[in-house]
DNA sequence: TCAAAAGTGTTGACCCTACACCCATGG
DNA sequence: CCATGGGTGTAGGGTCAACACTTTTGA
């Protein structure tokens, strides 16, 4: 296209990926190991540049899915990170963005980027002002995953109601009732009990559970408001 | 500065200003007849690129000030659309931001903009995304005057108990019951009472109040959470 | 004197929290 | 047989919604 907004600088937009990640009783982020200048070699977020013909959200799909080769995952918006001097080396806003990825045996990650997960309360010094965009990312997830049903994006498909608590103790970082937290879940009649359970965590073992979608859309619709 | 990452493609940034305004009973937004190609001459909200030497809240404070000469409002980031094609002439991302105004006699809004206040309930058509800029901040809007007492930015600082629950049966087109509003506002303890009485709307007159800006830190401190 | 908005209390239903014991099983 | 985590019920307090009449005063 050609240029019909004179005098105005254009300016490099990246987008940035805080990739969390649920393992037993701890959440994690994955971080990568930068591989070009700036900051070579640090640890940083997954991130790149906006190409002409894609929409940020398009471009931090593009991103995930190099890294990660996983399509259709949960990815949302944080905010915009525009301070003028924040990239040392030439201007440059980036989005920060989110996702929330099942950590299991299929996950297999790029080797080119020297990806690792940290746990949440142990992570490393991060390039840039990657360390503030993972704590307004955290910031939303609270919030998200207090009023919407994206907690199960985090958690396999056959979940139990143990999971499901350690996972929201996690990104609350506070204990919470057993009882009380398993009546007012199942009490939302999202779930669906399976006839097995899982004894990985312990010998009587756990019932499973589906995350019925089917059913959330259809209480959503009724005026039903989600909250844990 | 120097280009450093070769290869890749500088894209205009723009920000464009959702701003509210409150009058009697009703959610009102202030939008602009755009005076430049392309699309001149229709409604337009307030906005304009960012230039080399700004973050993105500076711009949209920048904006702000050209059109209506106020400063330290309010203001907020929505999102950012980035649809490729967006803007018809040039590529541009713009980053959306909601500001609150106190409509009053104090107000003088800059003559070069042509700008008008709508009704929410009946606004013009606007330009490129714009339409969607504005919902996508409603919304926001609806979500912060729940959780944070944003709802006194849009009214005088002398204010009365009807006028805030007016306010907020706009925000959220619904009526509230008028003595449990006002015992949960008053609840809060965040709310001086003044020995005057505001007679604008009923010849009663109803009394006018005062948000004590340093209670409500004082109650934050404690782990009051604020809730409409 | 009347119309129009302000102000004010109570009750019942529901919800949330706090809390302790038994169950199933693998080792 | 015992250690470990899973599963379950109840009672009390607090919160929220629903509801109607009186007050004030300008016109």
């Amino acid at each position: 296209m050609a240029r019909h907004y004179p005098h105005t600088k254009r300016i490099l937009v990246a987008v940035d990926c805080i990739l969390f990640g649920f393992d037993q009783n701890d959440l994690k982020l994955l971080v990568t190991k930068r591989s070009f200048s700036p900051e070579k070699g640090k640890w940083s977020l997954i991130g790149g540049f906006v190409e002409e013909d894609e929409s940020l959200d398009d471009a931090a799909k593009r991103i995930l899915f190099k890294l990660t080769g996983l399509r259709n995952i949960f990815m949302e918006e944080v905010k915009v990170f525009s301070e003028v001097a924040r990239d040392s080396m030439e201007r440059t806003i980036s989005v920060a963005y989110y996702a929330l990825i099942k950590i299991n045996e299929n996950l297999k990650l790029s080797a080119e980027y020297g990806a690792q997960w940290f746990s949440m309360n142990d992570l490393p010094d991060l390039i840039f002002d990657h360390r503030n965009m993972v704590e307004a990312a955290h910031t939303k997830l609270k919030w998200m995953a207090k009023h919407q049903p994206i907690g199960f994006e985090l958690l396999p498909k056959k979940l139990t109601i143990p999971q499901l608590r350690r996972l929201y103790e996690a990104i609350y970082k506070k204990e919470l009732d057993k009882r009380n937290f398993s009546r007012k879940i199942l009490a939302m009649n999202m779930l669906e009990k399976l006839n097995e359970k899982d004894k990985s965590s312990s010998k009587k073992g756990a019932y499973l559970y589906r995350f019925d979608k089917n059913r959330y859309r259809e209480l959503l619709k009724k005026g039903f408001i989600f909250e844990v």
